[in-house]
DNA sequence: AACTATTTATAAGA
DNA sequence: TTCTTATAAATAGTT
């Protein structure tokens, strides 16, 4: 129907056909469980495609056996009898227990609120109050930690930097490289997530000794 | 679903379930035929109403009881196992769900935050605050709500009190009972729940002038 | 499997 | 009931 409007034919393509069944299929389906919930009402359906795949749905709660036997008098199948029941009421509670976990959810989102008095809301608001300072406290803690870690990476680094200067103070003596006064500028305290480009000019810098110092980096910054 | 979202559940009015219940079933046939002639697939379908009704569609040029021969000869097991794994599947989905739906909470509830990134933290944090605001908006307008209506009691009550009153010194001169200079101290405004012990001493109050007046007391304040 | 321009379905009101 | 209409949902074609 959308992006121009379908004649009611048969699709000729194999494969559009095969996709086209498989949407309409869902959509007959939803439209169904929508319908016998909506009104109350018991529907079986039972399709089989071209390629003679079968297909079903049935109303929840009631099996297609319970549906034929009063349909029409239908042999009985009282194998699955148990399991069934056992699967419906595990479905039953796990739904229950969903609809427990969003109402909770929806409370916590600040939806829904209209029903509850002020008492229940102000013990509502304590929670979810504890909740967010707990929050707060766990991310300055992650943004500490991340501070903590890039400074002892800045010392690291810093410290090898010393070490590849004096390596190449001691081993040549290129008058024209003097770059000794250079070393007590990297304690800053970077910003969490900027500590990266400032990095990287560090590593870019340790290049520049190697080339001159030819020790192996083994500095690992990220 | 137009003029406003529907909620997927039984719709109480039975007018209205009934009038649903036929533009539905129309339209699930309706696709139930675009369906089997789009796809050349074979579909049935049966609906028994609320009120017992039952309505039937099957594929054009198959009769209902062929489509059950074909399929009960053909998939007398395949019938119950299409039925189990269905069941099967929506169990291993809710328990998704479920999941999810306890993770979101205890997220919420400031508990397993271990794993999360201080930018997760933050936003977390806004989420939770907002929700906080919320219920702390919606506290105080209940308890607002809640002073109104006490402040109407008691401007009522007054309202009795006095009429009461001046029946009483109206109808009997004893100048023993002439506490005319009682009247303005009931301008108090309550605190929400402690609202009804006051009130309760005015009803007492009353009584005590019903005692001398003999006007029967109406007032209702709980 | 996801997207989106359209068509279709339909809830509420007349 | 049937018609209308504003709006939600389904989905054909496309990526």
């Amino acid at each position: 129907m959308p992006r121009g409007k379908l004649q009611i034919k048969k699709i000729e393509n194999a494969t559009n056909r095969q996709v086209t069944y498989s949407k309409r299929r869902h959509g007959l389906f939803k439209k169904a469980h929508e319908l016998s919930v909506l009104c109350d009402a018991k529907v079986s359906i039972i399709m089989v495609s071209s390629t003679k795949k079968l297909h079903e749905f049935i109303t929840p709660n009631l099996s297609q056996k319970q549906f034929y036997d009063q349909y029409q008098k239908a042999k009985p199948c009282d194998l699955w009898s148990n399991h069934y029941q056992a699967m419906q009421e595990q479905l039953r509670k796990l739904r229950e227990v969903n609809r427990n976990l969003r109402n909770e959810i929806s409370h916590r989102k600040g939806e829904s609120l209209n029903g509850l008095s002020h008492e229940e809301l102000y013990i509502l608001e304590q929670k979810m109050q504890e909740a967010v300072d707990i929050t707060r406290a766990q991310k300055m803690k992650t943004i500490t930690n991340q501070i903590e870690k890039s400074k002892k990476k800045v010392r690291n680094g810093e410290q090898v930097q010393r070490t590849l200067l004096q390596d190449l103070l001691f081993k040549e003596e290129d008058p024209h490289y003097g770059l000794v006064d250079n070393g007590g500028d990297y304690e800053t305290v970077f910003g969490c997530s900027n500590a990266y480009p400032g990095l990287l000019a560090l590593r870019l810098q340790s290049n520049h000794y190697n080339f001159h110092g030819g020790a192996g980096s083994d500095l690992t910054f990220a």
